[in-house]
DNA sequence: CCACCTTTTACATGAATTTTACAATTCCCA
DNA sequence: TGGGAATTGTAAAATTCATGTAAAAGGTGG
């Protein structure tokens, strides 16, 4: 469960989107007030925090889980605006994690989410996606069909790990090119078709759970 | 995390670099008084603390720190240019955990702080790494294939120990220059590429088990 | 000052990705 | 139902990009 803290509402429901479509669990919060109460009842596994915040500040609410014994430990992303270079000092030597200057791409935050997550729950605690005899594992970014390794290509694996975190859930091309290539709509190509077609390919006899929705885009079929 | 407290700011920075660059996060303090304040709301693993010192000395400090049960147990090492035996009975007797005199080498500096962290934190030595012919010794600091020593350098053996210490697991480039070199991204250099390369080299018939993972970084491929 | 480790620089190589052009399919409406 | 427009599939070519490699430069410790 991620927690995000952030006072603009706009960028907290695209932290939002961006996390839980990517497979995590996350809860908001508009300030920190509210965040610390939450605090009390509930351990999030990352908290990712905005320096800029209305009443109580990120670096003092970063610097008061540090000082707790019980909140010490959980891991904590800053994010601001300022990008000095004493905010990210004195972030870092609080205890924080990591630290993400404002604007950030949503593929980065998500990176570094993971990266944390990595470094600080002891190793490898994603979880690995199955389909039928598809398996997909994110931690040694490798997938196997029916026990057999298969040697997918960066965006190949990138569009699949998309797809088994959703399945049956259609995709529209452009969300594919915000998700996966991280920036907008590619105009008038076949670049997408391309890789599906490859994907397909690859994925041998689950090729055809690649389903193609048209006038949007794609839909991993759920069944096998 | 680390904590330096010494009052010449070049050897302050000396300290701080050597243990960041070989994987530790580390934090210096010019004199007693901002040590202790920060020692109130965090707490370090490991304490490297200069005896001569403005204002409150090591010693005293080393005292006040035995002396309260929330930071009796926090390892500390004390370094000092005098090297009297008057100073260094007194600090072990009064806790410290090792002793430094200096000049020291950086590496030296290093290896005990290791040492010391070994012995506080969990006790016994630390397991011995394998896969198939490939053996690493942490405590030993050695590396043989198929019973044979190899000479590896310390990146060598760090990215090594990393490997080993999560085979199959695909590790980021980013990942690995923040576990190894202790800093972020490193530009747009061959480093990493560099010391694969040689580690690939040295390890013989087993280099060709740290497998590229195009896109992401490297893996050490789990079966043999 | 020497030896060795590390990093940088420059370039080679080959894989991955994108583009281009065209074929095939689906959809819509006459 | 059939033809045209829109959409998607396919194949090869072109390009971009990540990694491998080698030699040289830079640092560090002894």
């Amino acid at each position: 469960m991620i927690w995000c803290v952030e006072d603009d509402n706009g960028i907290l429901e695209t932290e939002l989107y961006a996390l839980t479509s990517t497979g995590f669990e996350a809860r908001g919060f508009p300030d920190g007030a509210c965040f610390w109460e939450a605090l009390q009842v509930q351990r999030p596994s990352l908290v990712l925090l905005d320096v800029m915040l209305p009443g109580t500040d990120g670096v003092t609410l970063l610097r008061r889980m540090k000082g707790d014994p019980a909140l010490r430990d959980i891991p904590v992303i800053m994010a601001t605006a300022k990008g000095t270079e004493y905010d990210k000092i004195q972030s870092l030597d609080l205890g924080a994690d990591d630290y993400l200057v404002k604007p950030f791409g949503l593929m980065e935050m998500v990176s570094r989410v993971r990266a944390v997550l990595r470094r600080c729950t002891g190793g490898g605690a994603q979880s690995v996606l199955t389909l039928g005899g598809l398996t997909l594992d994110p931690d040694a970014h490798t997938v196997t069909a029916d026990g057999s390794r298969l040697e997918l290509t960066f965006k190949e694996f990138e569009l699949l790990r998309l797809f088994l975190a959703h399945p049956g859930r259609a995709f529209a091309r452009e969300e594919l090119f915000v998700r996966v290539w991280g920036d907008g709509y590619q105009g008038e190509t076949r670049t997408l078709d391309m890789h599906i077609r490859t994907l397909r390919q690859k994925l041998g006899q689950y090729g055809s759970c690649i389903e193609t929705v048209r006038g949007v885009g794609y839909r991993l079929e759920g069944k096998q």
